[in-house]
DNA sequence: AATCCACAGGAAGATTAGGATA
DNA sequence: TATCCTAATCTTCCTGTGGATT
């Protein structure tokens, strides 16, 4: 019987009532330790129900300090009094990592505001202008208060984008729009245009990390909704605060830790989670995350990837230090490209693909000089080449960069 | 002190892909 | 269909440079 299978998962008691609760999506109802923001960021939203554009904000903190928690939770609560009060409120949330040029800024604005499928702006093919004008035609017709909120605004590709939303007004007779920038880049507002800077910086909000204690009381309240009455050792939160603190106090960072340790706990049929889950998850999460990035990677970076490995696999079978040059990695690049018929990039384009490796994390690439044998960048893993090969076996195109020798034979490289 | 390697990394233009419009 | 957009990727050409060697 199949159902078998998973009668017993089901039937063995979880250490969850709700998991969901623990996910970085979930807006809770309760923020603790940033109740002086709510009231501040509402304070500055309310002229929004009587139908007036409140003032632009700017929000800076770093990652996991609750900017995007608090904001969502404030323009929830908006949207609930402007429906309550029957005043037209729109509240916009978009972030500008997945959304990071005018074009594609404007387009999305003007989705969220069009309501019919076939009038949607399409991803590309109109000149930017055009889509400009759609996005104001269509947010007359609406009317009413808009306030958008552009999350990690400092990843927005040049500044024309912001000049155009901050006078977007001007251009609007029915409808009004008011800004919210939330940056975890404190130096951002530094290099803005001058004019589009005094305009969003109207108020100006900073979240300042949770420290170890206010990340613990974070975790409790959550672990309350999440879990089960003492599943929990009584170390694990404090600890999973603790390791998160350490990385700048970012709560994100805890939830998911204490999540993935019981989500560990519970598949070893633990009675409770304990510290030895915690330190599995730790690095769990970490694997996982890269496991995610190498498996995403464009074709030619996994090529360069697999470049950098056999180039380390061969100095380390000499004895030598694992780390190579960027003329090095060049070589063994075009070699393999070659193998596979793919045709190879060229050596600045593959400097830049080193600095994206870098940047992910998957090595360290640092510039240094040789003295008379020139400057270079000096390229090491920073994840385990077996690994890496683990994750490239399952890519049909490289793989053949990894098995060779045919008939089931499986050498590594 | 001067030289010069092996690149770093900026600038600008070309190419490709996807789509709109007449 | 031809012609026009834009974005993303990649190439070409370039100037700059830290420090071991001369």
């Amino acid at each position: 019987m199949v159902s078998d299978v998973f009668d017993s998962l089901l039937e063995k008691s979880s250490l969850f009532i709700n998991r969901e609760v623990l996910r970085p999506t979930y807006t809770p109802e309760v923020l603790p330790h940033r109740e002086k923001e709510i009231e501040n960021l509402a304070q500055i939203f309310l002229p929004a129900l009587r139908g007036e554009a409140p003032s632009n904000v700017f929000i800076y903190g770093k990652t996991g300090t609750g900017k995007t928690a608090v904001t969502k939770y404030v323009g929830k609560q908006l949207i609930k009094k402007g429906e309550e009060r029957k005043v037209n409120v729109n509240f916009i949330y978009m972030n500008c990592e997945v959304v990071d040029t005018h074009y594609r800024l404007l387009q999305n604005i003007a989705n969220h505001i069009i309501d019919r499928w076939e009038d949607r702006i399409p991803f590309t093919g109109l000149p930017t202008d055009e889509v400009y004008a759609r996005l104001t035609k269509a947010m007359d017709e609406k009317g009413g208060v808009t306030i958008v909120v552009l999350d990690e605004i400092d990843k927005l590709k040049g500044d024309e984008a912001l000049y155009t939303l901050t006078r977007i007004n001007s251009d609007l007779s029915r409808a009004k729009v008011s800004l919210v920038g939330i940056s975890n880049d404190l130096k951002f507002t530094e290099f803005l245009d001058p004019r589009v800077k005094s305009s969003l910086g109207e108020e100006n909000m900073v979240f300042y990390p949770y420290d170890a204690r206010q990340l613990q009381d974070i975790l409790e309240h959550r672990a309350k909704k999440a879990f089960k009455p003492d599943a929990l050792a009584s170390s694990v939160i404090p600890l999973c605060a603790a390791l998160a603190a350490q990385e700048h106090g970012d709560a994100r960072r805890a939830l998911d830790l204490l999540r993935v340790s019981a989500e560990l706990a519970e598949r070893e049929k633990a009675a409770k989670v304990t510290e030895k889950h915690v330190r599995k998850a730790l690095h769990k999460i970490e694997l996982d995350h890269i496991t995610e990035v190498i498996k995403t990677l464009p074709l030619q970076s996994k090529i360069l990837l697999l470049a950098i490995v056999r180039e380390e696999r061969e100095k380390k079978a000499t004895g030598l230090k694992p780390s190579m040059t960027t003329g090095e990695v060049y070589e063994r690049y075009k070699q393999l490209s070659k193998k596979l018929k793919i045709e190879s990039l060229t050596q600045r384009r593959i400097a830049d693909l080193i600095s994206e490796l870098d940047m992910l994390g998957i090595i360290t690439a640092r510039v240094i000089s040789k003295g008379r044998y020139g400057r270079t960048r000096e390229i090491e893993l920073s994840t385990p080449s077996s690994e890496i090969i683990r994750i490239l076996q399952d890519d049909d195109t490289v793989n053949p960069l990894i098995l060779y020798g045919g008939r089931g034979q499986t050498r590594l490289i």
